[in-house]
DNA sequence: AATGTAGTTGCGAAATATCGCAACTACAAT
DNA sequence: ATTGTAGTTGCGATATTTCGCAACTACATT
């Protein structure tokens, strides 16, 4: 492997890992789990959309090393589990509020939350 | 709107301003350009892509706030312009780095269920 | 005006991501 | 064994992203 395919794939890993952010339901899941753990069903009925694509979204979440579940009978519990990614997760979201702000949107006081 | 749109709205908002960084030239970019100021020239030839490939993602780190552009002639120089946008990109790199570190044997994972 | 260099834009094909739905597995209780 | 609840998986249609290529604009020099 040439020097240049290796600088190539360590981004290419490193955009994997931000891509685990890059979707609204993803993010969802993060921030309704930051309160403790979760099951499957919980997630499904608060976010109310199909439990698959829930259920798609944990897998994800965990094979990215996000989450963490362990089974509790027929219940499979989901927790947070790496606090750098959620570090991220903060620090992007302050980007937006201020990207926000910066345009004049009123939208921009809604996102509390970040850990100001 | 309903409180429920409101929310969604904000989560698919701050999915893209994650997604920024879910591409593997645009993270090549960014580090290419900790270092000062570069034009489109610059990072065409130290990347060895095609030019308006990395036009086109100059101007999405643009349009997104990451980059900041001067013009200077026939050039046109871009500098980073957004320091949390940098340290979320720290940290995420951190992640992939604990990641690569925690699995010194992938192949032993892939395939073996979480909940056999 | 013509030429050259720097950089952007538009288009379309290919690759990737999303998500609904049906069918499936897992555990518990009857 | 059957039923019920919890959760996952596979498939396929749709939506989005990526990226090469040709054509274009912008500035400078001759």
């Amino acid at each position: 492997m040439t020097k240049t395919e290796t600088r190539r794939l360590i981004y290419t890993m490193h955009a994997q890992v931000c891509s685990v952010l890059s979707n609204a339901k993803r993010l969802e899941i993060i921030d309704r789990l930051r309160s403790g753990e979760k099951t499957a069903g919980d997630l499904t009925r608060e976010m109310e959309i199909p439990k698959p694509n829930v259920s798609q979204q944990l897998t994800i979440l965990r094979e990215k090393g996000v989450l963490l579940s362990r089974r509790e009978g027929q219940h499979i519990y989901y927790r947070l589990s790496f606090p750098k990614m959620l570090k991220a997760y903060d620090l992007l979201r302050q980007v937006l509020i201020e990207r926000l702000r910066e345009q004049g949107n009123v939208a921009a006081r809604i996102g509390g939350k970040t850990h100001a």
